[in-house]
DNA sequence: TGGGGTGATATTTTT
DNA sequence: TATCACCCCA
């Protein structure tokens, strides 16, 4: 194999196995290739198999990307067996083995975070009363105790205020309801292998007989309880790779912990540190700049991106009267230099701190009829008809479900409201056990008028019909005539305002069976409906339909985190203003370092030409506010910086409202040494 | 059962 | 100011 396309830190990284290696890959350094080669390294020139080495992305595109990449360099039959996966899809494979010793029954369901805030609506309501702000609450809290391997009981030691003690019974009760459930949520899917191996020590030892060798991408991403999965797979082996680039932390708000990164060099005294500092995506005079900015932040490991593209065009700063106007000369810039650089409209890409931010631009870029794509905004798995259908398949797949049970039996109407499902409610919890499995007891007559149970049961039959037409028979044409019997198009015609969006919603359910046919194609022969539900409902199809609109010339729409991991040869910030970049509860809660790398997340995206932009007054919450630049462009190197825009040389109030951002920058930096 | 009026609310998001 | 739950009424 060739090793002769990397530079020499690359190789190094990719042939180091005497000791557990962290390498730092600064933004565009090349990092999946080196995760891609070493993969083929290990299989090729240590002997090791295809079939014991794991490597964990986060997301499911990171991780197909590095399969495809992989399949490009090793040849089909020496990859067998290789696993990569996201950290979930390794939690739900090793749950999939072992969720007898956890008390789950085969056939689980995963509860995405809308059936998790509805478990915990349902047991604060027993409570006597709960608004919605308390529920995320608690399903924040519950979630963030999951992620530090703090169990029910154990949270009831950490309670400091009645709020923790609430926390802490709901936590405890919301695990037994989970279990009745027969279902986890996405935080167990780590957990609970975690817990598992920890008290088990000869399940651990079958798991690291089969991997032989890991290795973690994005590592300054996980979490507590993802890297404990980390540590105890690899044992005290060497063998463990992480790549990640602590400049790179803006996810620590959703419980990443970037102190892992340090953590390794404790957990791993022998611990190996490769730097990647070679930049192929950038121009230096962009580097320079993103250097610069984030050498105002702590660092553990210096690290200075360089690259032999060229030095580049100044960076342009935009200052502009208003927040119309901004978006005004955004679109104006982009249209000019397309037409002076006969460039492509996805070659550019707008980025901002907040999704709200986008409005005022895809308004401009409308006025001007330039097509653009907006990434974000409700996932696939997120629209209610794709959930419809996801609960029929979850209710077959698992009849203790009844949160899929509920979501399913009236919808579309049969005439099952909610005094019938309240008194089925009651039933169940008197006969203690699931919805589905109330209706077939014969005391149900007892409590439910004729007609009430006559529906109920025409419904739990056929469900059990079709579900056996499944288990048993062809599967999908099982589904697909599941689809047509409960007549969900008809369902969308009337209940939908035109039908135009009726149109849309049936061809997203099409899309949702396309998904499910090819999942199950691709499923290893003996996968049971469950397992096709289960990576059904962690995968994101969304993914794919950006890959397809981003073949249309668009230009691009995201936030600087949804941005994280792309490149683009042009690129706009916008809203580079103090309380926005930095964001306003960031720096009430002095979280500047993290608003910090999103900056230099954004910066790092852009490959050719960087803007910037500003407004002097911005309407929030409909009122009129004056704005001051953002610290973070008094933080670039000035002489790279080329200005522009309404009284662009420095009037006396901007001198002092610098003077008073430098000012204030200092004390922070004081006050974090 | 659905639509319209009302009031609260206003970062970032993947699995 | 704009949006989105949610609640109430027809």
């Amino acid at each position: 194999m060739s090793l002769e396309q990397l530079n020499p830190r690359q190789k190094a990284a990719v042939k180091y196995i005497d000791s557990p290696l962290l390498v730092l890959a600064g933004a565009g350094s090349g990092k999946t290739r080196v995760i891609t080669q070493k993969i083929a390294y290990l299989v090729e020139e240590c002997g090791v198999k295809a079939g014991n080495i794991a490597a964990v992305t986060f997301t499911n595109k990171a991780s197909r990307e590095m399969k495809e990449r992989i399949s490009q360099i090793l040849d089909k039959s020496k990859s067998r067996g290789l696993k990569v996966s996201t950290f979930h899809t390794l939690g739900l494979n090793i749950l999939r083995k072992e969720y007898k010793h956890i008390g789950l029954k085969s056939g689980f369901s995963i509860f995405d975070s809308q059936d998790v805030a509805g478990v915990i609506k349902d047991i604060v309501l027993a409570d006597g009363g709960a608004d919605s702000d308390q529920v995320q609450q608690l399903q924040w809290k519950i979630s963030a105790w999951k992620n530090n391997l703090i169990d029910p009981a154990q949270a009831d030691l950490y309670t400091e205020d009645k709020f923790d003690e609430l926390c802490a019974s709901v936590y405890k009760r919301y695990q037994q309801t989970l279990r009745a459930y027969n279902a986890i949520d996405f935080d167990d899917l780590i957990y609970e292998p975690v817990k598992l191996f920890q008290k088990n020590r000869e399940i651990l030892d079958k798991w690291q007989t089969r991997i032989h060798y890991m290795l973690v991408d994005e590592y300054q991403d996980t979490n507590g309880c993802q890297y404990e999965l980390v540590k105890l797979l690899v044992g005290g082996r060497t063998s463990l790779t992480v790549v990640g680039d602590d400049d790179q932390s803006i996810y620590a708000w959703r419980g990443a912990n970037p102190e892992n990164l340090n953590q390794l060099k404790v957990d791993y005294p022998s611990l190996h540190v490769i730097k990647l500092e070679q930049n192929y995506r950038s121009m230096g005079r962009i580097l320079k700049a993103a250097n610069t900015l984030i050498e105002n932040n702590p660092h553990v490991f210096e690290k200075a991106l360089w690259s032999d593209k060229g030095f580049g065009d100044p960076i342009k700063v935009l200052r502009c009267k208003n927040d119309e106007h901004e978006a005004e000369r955004v679109v104006s810039e982009i249209l000019s230099h397309k037409f002076q650089k006969r460039s492509n409209f996805s070659d550019y890409a707008v980025l901002y701190r907040g999704n709200h931010q986008s409005r005022i631009i895809e308004k401009a870029l409308r006025e001007h009829r330039v097509p653009y794509y907006l990434t974000g905004g409700q996932s696939f798995f997120e629209k209610a008809e794709v959930k419809d259908i996801m609960a029929y398949l979850r209710i077959m797949a698992n009849s203790d479900d009844d949160a899929a049970f509920l979501r399913v039996v009236n919808t579309p109407k049969r005439e099952i409201g909610p005094s019938t499902l309240e008194k089925l409610g009651n039933y169940a919890q008197q006969r203690k056990c699931s919805l589905y499995g109330a209706c077939h007891e014969i005391g149900l007559s007892q409590h439910l008028p004729d007609r009430a149970l006559n529906n109920l049961k025409t419904f739990v039959e056929w469900l059990s019909r079709i579900t056996e037409r499944a288990e048993r028979g062809d599967f999908m044409s099982a589904i697909r005539d599941m689809v047509k019997e409960i007549g969900y198009q008809g369902y969308l015609e009337d209940t939908c305002k035109d039908l135009n969006t009726a149109e849309k919603r049936m061809e997203n359910v099409n899309e949702l069976l396309t998904w499910i046919e090819r999942v199950y194609d691709q499923a290893e022969s003996g996968s049971s409906l469950s397992d096709i539900v289960s990576y059904m409902t962690l995968m994101n199809i969304l993914e794919r339909q950006e890959d397809n609109e981003n073949e249309s010339d668009c230009v691009n729409l995201l936030t600087l985190h949804a941005s994280k991991g792309l490149e683009f040869p042009y690129v706009f910030i916008i809203g580079m203003e103090e309380e926005i970049l930095p964001h306003r509860v960031s720096m009430d809660e002095g979280n500047i370092e993290e608003e910090r790398r999103l900056a230099y997340v954004g910066i790092t995206r852009a490959q050719q030409n960087l803007t910037l932009s500003y407004t002097r007054i911005r309407k929030r919450y409909g009122e009129k506010m004056e704005c001051e630049v953002s610290r973070f462009v008094d933080e670039l190197p000035q002489d790279d910086l080329q200005r522009e825009g309404a009284g662009e040389t420095a009037n006396p109030e901007e001198q002092k409202q610098r003077g008073q951002a430098h000012l204030a920058n200092l004390k922070d930096l004081l006050g974090n040494s």
